[in-house]
DNA sequence: CAGTGGTCTAGACCACACG
DNA sequence: GTGTGGTCTAGACCACTGA
């Protein structure tokens, strides 16, 4: 019972994406929406299905691709581990790049989580991970101005804030806790990670705790569907 | 720059659902459109970002409604317990419903998945689990039929396969291998979970095994925003 | 500049829930 | 039956990219 031309046109688009050669692109949207003989509002809530499987990247202005194959980063949550180790680990390479360090002061969320007082001095660093020129991951991580500096941080940040307190060697980090969600992105995460608003990403929240017990560095991660594969090993209790 | 409509929208559309009491019911779409001063199609892209959020629920053919606070079953993902189990815990009632029990071959997947053949027996337990009358997971495990027969399960089963296999006492459970992603959700998987296709769902793919390193159920679980909040801790490596 | 995807409109019809 | 949200259309204009 096909009541809805939405049923046919995800066959006949997966059909067509699946006939095409990865990184070749697709016809327009109008006149895709003319050979499949549906509107473009319709044909584009159809993409915007396939988008979120990761088969085909949508990019203003220029076109609508096919995606291939990528390398996937698989990793056991147990541990923590910063994404360039993970990348580095499996030969893939990854850059920095929309860096941005602030300062500001500690708002209601932040002095909540980070176990202070409103108003503090915060760092806070922003930046996107990229895979061969794709945005794949949004970092941002926030952190009493006493325990990291902005000054500090543009002599020696390379991507990675735990590797910087790590090589550091303090204060001395113990674990993270991090809560784990799915969310639809929000216009500034969608630009930075260049994919659409409300389009699927896996989100981590975190707080980095030393070993005696105060939280270091609060932080948000966003996560493009395809690239990453996390897992974690639960015991029958 | 408010450019579009649509975060004017965003602003207006918060503002009006804050000052509504929860479980109220908004204008229709037609009417809460023409009040706003956009067309419906606008409307509900902006909807559909707060629905997203879980601010307010849409249910077709009664109208959109605001959601109120809803208990959190908070859970650390170190542990494999059942939902009931969790539920419980917090004094939370969970009900079992849109129960299907099948029998079918094997494919590729879950042949691969379960260390079997292609075409060997399978048991499927499909169920929707409801809190205070609201779908909040759905629920799929697959089992070789030889570990869980059709006939055991029609006298036996509560909601949680897990919890039958414990009370069985065989085999003997160790862990779970549980890959953690986000998706939109499916036609079939939206239409369970009351709720719109492509929405953001939490999404566990999980190979359940015993001491003996034998697989004896691989689930899917999707997980509606907001009634979950799953974390894990995770050891600076 | 031309061509692309992104947003928006106004209107229509369909599927569903409930009295 | 009545009213709701769900889907779809045809067309328009905006914002971005790259030649």
């Amino acid at each position: 019972m096909a009541h809805y031309p939405f049923r046919r046109l995800q066959s006949d688009l997966a059909d067509l994406i699946a006939s095409l050669p990865p990184e070749s692109k697709l016809p327009s949207e109008p006149a895709l929406a003319h050979q499949l003989r549906v509107s473009r509002a319709t044909l584009r809530e159809a993409m915007r299905s396939f988008e979120g499987q990761g088969l085909i990247r949508r990019r203003q202005g220029v076109g609508t691709f096919v995606v291939g194959q990528v390398p996937v980063i698989d990793s056991g949550l147990e541990l923590l581990e910063s994404i360039e180790k993970l990348a580095q680990r499996i030969g893939l390479a990854v850059s920095v790049g929309e860096l941005q360090i602030e300062e500001l002061s500690a708002g209601e969320d932040c002095a909540t989580a980070l176990g202070i007082s409103v108003g503090l001095q915060l760092t806070r660093i922003s930046r996107v991970i990229y895979t061969d020129s794709h945005p794949v991951a949004y970092l941002v991580d926030t952190l009493p101005g006493d325990v990291l500096s902005v000054d500090e941080l543009h002599d020696n940040f390379s991507g990675s804030v735990l590797d910087l307190l790590l090589r550091r060697g303090t204060p001395s980090l113990a674990y993270s806790r991090t809560d784990i969600k799915a969310i639809g992105a929000s216009p500034e995460v969608a630009r930075k990670l260049q994919v659409q608003r409300d389009d699927v990403l896996l989100h981590f929240v975190a707080s980095l705790y030393t070993t005696s017990g105060r939280v270091v560095d609060y932080s948000f991660s966003y996560f493009l569907h395809g690239y990453f594969r996390f897992h974690v090993v639960r015991r029958v209790g």
